[in-house]
Formats: C-alpha cells, structure tokens, sequence
DNA sequence: ATGAAAGCGCTAACAT
DNA sequence: ATGTTAGCGCTTTCAT
C-alpha cells in the first residue's frame, strides 16, 4: 500500500471549516444563487435541480448560516423576549403562550433574564439588540431611560407585558395590578373580613407587586381599613417563607388577632395555608388566606387557595400575536393595548361574603 | 432664532435605518477602522480618540451590529442550551447554573427546548446550528442520527448533561440515573418495605426516568422482589395528579396493601404525600414514600419526602465550565466526563432501618 | 496610533 | 428556470 495515496484519498479529511453555499453549488453542480432558492424553497426551480441540491446538501451536511444570510437579507427571525426570572413559575408559562404563537411563523424567541435588576435589563437588552431582532417583547413597564431610549429607536415592534398601568413605549399586553389589588381588597371587605395582614417579597423593583398592594390599600382605605401588619421575605425557597412568615406575623398579633392574610404571591400562600392547617387553625372560619398567579399545583393542597389567575400565558399569546402581525405586515398601526382580566378564585380560603353574626 | 436652523438642527430626523458604524465614524471623524477598534476595546487608541468616538456613539445611540461582526470575525459568542421543557422547574435550575458561569464571560447562552421530541429536538438544533454557536449544551445521550451527525460535524465543543448512562458525542455531565435508581431501592429494601408501587410519567421518551427504572427494578430482582403494581399519568397538575394515582393504586392493592410508594418526580410524590396525610395513613409507619429531584418547596410540606438531588444547577456549571475553557483553548482535549453523585435524602417519608418485628 | 482594502457567506436585484 | 453582480456592516490584515 501506499501511504502516500492512502492519506491523500482515505485519510482525506476536509479542512474542518464549516462548509458554506458554495461547497454545496460545487457538490451538487449548480450555481449558488439557485442552491439557496433551493434551500429556502423561494423562486421557480426544476424538480431535477432542487432534488440535486438538496441530495448534495443531504450527504454534505450542510447547514446554512444564518448569520450571512441575516446580514445579505436584513431579516432576522428572531424575537427577544426579556423577563426577570426563570425561576418563578411565572415567566415559564409567558414563555409557553409566546412559543405556542411563535410555533406557527417563521419567527423564534430569545430569552434574556434581568433579575429584577434595571441595570441588567439595560444590558441584556443592548446585547439582545445588536442582533437586530425582529421585535421585542419584554415585561414590565419601569426601564431604565437608556433601555426606553433604545427601545424607542429600535425601529421594530416592542410589547410591554404583564402589566398595563402606565405608559408604553409600543404596544402593551397585560392585566392592570392596581386594579387586581383592589379587587381582591374589594373581595375581602364583603367578606367582612378586618384584621387584615399582608405578606410579601421585600423586592423594591418588583412593580407588580408593589401596584397590587398600592391597590390594595387604596381600596381598604376606602373602607376605612388599613393594613394591621405586615411581614415580607427574601431569598429561600418560598413554600417555607410562607410558613415561617405566617407563624410570625399570627404570634406577633396574637392579642389583637388578623383574621385575613393577602400574600403577595401563591406560593409563600401556600405555606402560609400549610402552616394554618397543621397547627388546627380552621380555614376560612378563623383566617382568610388569599395569594395572587394561579399557579397550577394550588389545585393539589389541602385547600384550595383563594387567588388571582394572572392570565400569564394568555398574555404571553397575545403580545407573539402582535409581533407576528407586525413583522408580517410592517404598515400595521403600532400601540396596541390589551388589557385581560384576571379571574378572581374564592378557592376554600376565602369566604363569599360575610360571616353570620 | 432662525427656524431654518432649528429645523436643520433640532429637528433634523435621521433616516429610519439602523445606524451602521459608519454614521458613528462621520459623526466623530474617526475612521470607521478606529471606531471599531473603540467600541471593541481592541488595539491602541489615543484618549482623545476613544473619547471622541465614544460621544459620537452614545449621542447617537448606536447599537453594534453583532450579525455584521459575528460573519466578519467568525466569532459567535453564543451558547446553544436545547433541553426539553421548561415548565419542569428542573430545567430553570440548570438554566441558572449554566447563566452563573457564562455571566462570568463573553459567552451567552441561548435556549431552545423539544418538548421531549427528538424530531423537535432535531429541528431546533439545526435551527441552533445555523447561527453558528460557539457551543451547544444538550440534555440527555439519547439523539437521532441527523442530530448526532449534526453535532459531530459542527466542529464545536459539545456536552450533553443530566444523564451519563450511555455515549457521548464529546463531553458529558450529569448523574447516573440508573445507579440513582438502583440505590433509591437498595435503601427501600434496607429499611424492610416488600410490597413497592411504582408511579411516574406516561413519557416513553424521558430516557432519564426510564433508566432510574430499569436501575430500581433491577436492584429489586437481586433482592427477589419485585414492583407489585405500577401507575402512569400524561399531562395536568402533578400535585393533583399525585393524589389521584396514589388514591388509585392504594385501593386497588386494598386486599394486599404497597408498603411503599416511588414516584418519578416529586412533584407527584408530594402529592401522594398530601393525600395519605389527609387520608391519616401513617407516613412512613404504614406506607413510605420517595420521588426523585429535591425540588426546593418539598421543604415546606407538612413531611419531608424522600428524594434524591438530581444535582442540577451543578450540572448546568460543570458543562458551561467545560464550553467555556473549550472556547478560551481551542486545543484543550474534549470528551471530559463529569459523572455526579446524587444525594438520597431520607427525609420522613423513608425509614432508615427496618421496622422493629 | 490610525487608515485602506478585502472579504466573511449569504441574498436582492437584475440579467438571461 | 438559472446565473451574475454587488453589496449587507462589520473585522482582518496589512500599510503607514
């Protein structure tokens, strides 16, 4: 045998660089320019030469760059989505209500985290805008100037999510959380509920939450009520936060006793409501407990949790719609507010109206 | 004032266009070569200059355009992370292990998920592919043949996590599930239980769960026993689900009452938690219970369920640790292996020695 | 320390 | 139905 011919015809690796448009014109005989029509099924081409091709691409393994291509074409398929947190149950299932709309186009999502941290938001945002993505769709409504400046001069659609109470950049797509506060407050007060306790995220930067007690208060105050006391939490896993807070603040008010607890979240509610269970404390009859999202596993407790479903992935579904309409048809009217209502669940922790005398 | 000037000046609208580094490089009068080398931080420029270019750039508010560059330097910073679902809560954590040590460089991680699919799993990763990441972070060993060819010939480090029972393209990370199943049952016969049901996911394509399976039963047989009876569920709540199953197979077994209880996941094992407790079946006098995962919240439950940590956030460092020296040192040898120990945590769902005759 | 030229791998726009 | 040409907005390389 010769070695010689051995390494040059067996041995033959092909320099290991990506293969591009032109390995595959070479491979299957014709030109680039129809090579991509093939690849992207635009354009008339024969039966014969498409088959050629994409045998040739088949057996090279090629796979197309779409950085090239995004850089000939100014068109780039892709959609930032920015939100705080992953690990919140929450922004998943935003998640899943964009990629279900998302799913049918040509369109696909990036995520970005910011952690609830302005400064992060405004970095992840100029990362993800040097990408030059077809829209945005990022949550809240609080951003930095600098974020909301380059927002405004992206020059594509942007979607502000969850929340609508305040002004858009864009378009935005959200339930109001001034509002859901009063609501749930409204609930509470028919419900001839008085000591009322609120216990929450010590998260300065978390709007959300921080409208939803604005209107919770505001709404009390109407009733002559306030806040009897509150407790608030950081860090940890929230199902023992909610135990531990709830113990608190009931032995911290213990002669004057709450007979309500408004949690900022279902999931410290939810220990809250396992910590009033295992100590005999009866359920709506001494205490009412009320959290806010719906998260899917309440259903599983004991009791079911009062709570306010936050319409997340109807939210997620609807903000993919506008980016798609608006990628697709770039003359559309910009601005769309859409403003869901969330559901109010009296569950088994909260009564529907006043106790007998 | 002369309105024409104001005109020019204050009202002057640049064209609706990106802005390119050359609007930036006219603005400042820096060749465009320098206001590269500026905004990259790259090669020696004056104070003056870099100074120049960087108000030119800020009044301006330009954006780089990573597309542009990324085909110019055929550099892409970017990590391709494609796992099954993110509405798991397993695959946040591993998210957050991966984003803790990419945040630590110029790599940024990006997510693609299959919904458990492998033709799914396919798709996104040519998808994936096709901006050409610096690497890829996939879940699980188990991939069609496209997909493996597709990762052996992108000619970037690899690593596939959570599972390390079976071949890796390149790298591998994870635990064992196999041996996870295997001691889960070896201390589930230690501490004396005989009659052992089996409850979990109707997902023919969770390979992971699967093998912890094949690894328990096994470990069973050498012991001479065997799963008495089994119960699968798709889709819902799993803390509901949880309940229903455990109702289910407990009755059904009523004449020849399981011992013992293992369930896929915790989230279905705390919910057979919750029904025997609300049931007053003594946990784990009369039956024990174990899931798999150590989800953070079965800390608050009102028992601690046996579990075992599957390690994840420790997984999801280890593979960005490995892609990131991978990139940093293009001739650092590949197909490292990273094999975990999960945790077995007794907690008080599962004895520790055998009930006292 | 700065600039000029060439080209990354595609696609738009125009031939043919 | 197919091919040719000229960029897309940067960075690399080589001058100066």
């Amino acid at each position: 045998m010769e070695p010689m011919a051995m390494s040059q015809d067996q041995d033959f690796t092909p320099p290991k660089r990506p293969l591009t448009l032109r390995d595959v014109s070479e491979a299957s005989g014709v030109s680039e320019m129809t090579v991509s029509r093939v690849l992207r099924n635009r354009g008339d081409v024969s039966e014969t030469t498409r088959n050629k091709v994409l045998e040739a691409a088949r057996e090279l393994g090629y796979v197309p760059n779409k950085i090239a291509g995004a850089l000939a074409s100014s068109r780039v398929n892709l959609v930032a989505v920015i939100i705080p947190s992953l690990s919140n149950m929450v922004f998943p299932e935003v998640m899943t209500g964009i990629s279900d709309i998302l799913d049918e186009t040509e369109l696909q999502a990036v995520v970005g985290v910011t952690h609830y941290k302005p400064e992060r938001e405004e970095k992840v945002l100029y990362q993800m805008l040097s990408w030059r993505p077809s829209g945005v769709i990022i949550a809240g409504l609080e951003h930095t100037e600098a974020s909301k400046a380059m927002l405004a001069a992206a020059g594509i659609p942007v979607v502000e999510i969850m929340d609508t109470d305040g002004d858009a950049i864009d378009a935005k797509v959200g339930i109001s959380h001034r509002r859901a506060g009063r609501q749930m407050a409204q609930a509470i007060i028919e419900a001839g509920y008085k000591r009322i306790g609120f216990l929450g995220t010590k998260m300065p930067l978390d709007h959300r939450a921080r409208k939803r007690f604005e209107g919770f208060t505001e709404t009390l105050a109407k009733a002559g009520l306030e806040i009897a006391d509150q407790e608030f939490y950081s860090g940890g896993s929230a199902l023992v936060k909610g135990r531990e807070m709830t113990q608190t603040i009931l032995e911290r008010n213990a002669d004057e006793p709450l007979d309500f607890l408004y949690y900022s979240n279902d999931m410290i509610a939810s220990g809250g409501l396992l910590y009033c269970l295992d100590n005999g404390i009866d359920v709506p009859g001494d205490i009412g407990l009320a959290g806010f999202n719906g998260i899917e596993f309440i259903d599983g407790l004991p009791k079911k949790l009062a709570t306010m479903k936050a319409m997340r992935s109807e939210i997620g579904r609807a903000a993919a719609q506008i980016i798609a309409k608006r990628v697709a048809d770039s003359s559309a009217p910009r601005g769309e507010e859409i403003v869901l209502e969330p559901e109010l669940k009296f569950g088994e922790t909260l009564r529907r109206k006043k106790k007998p005398f």
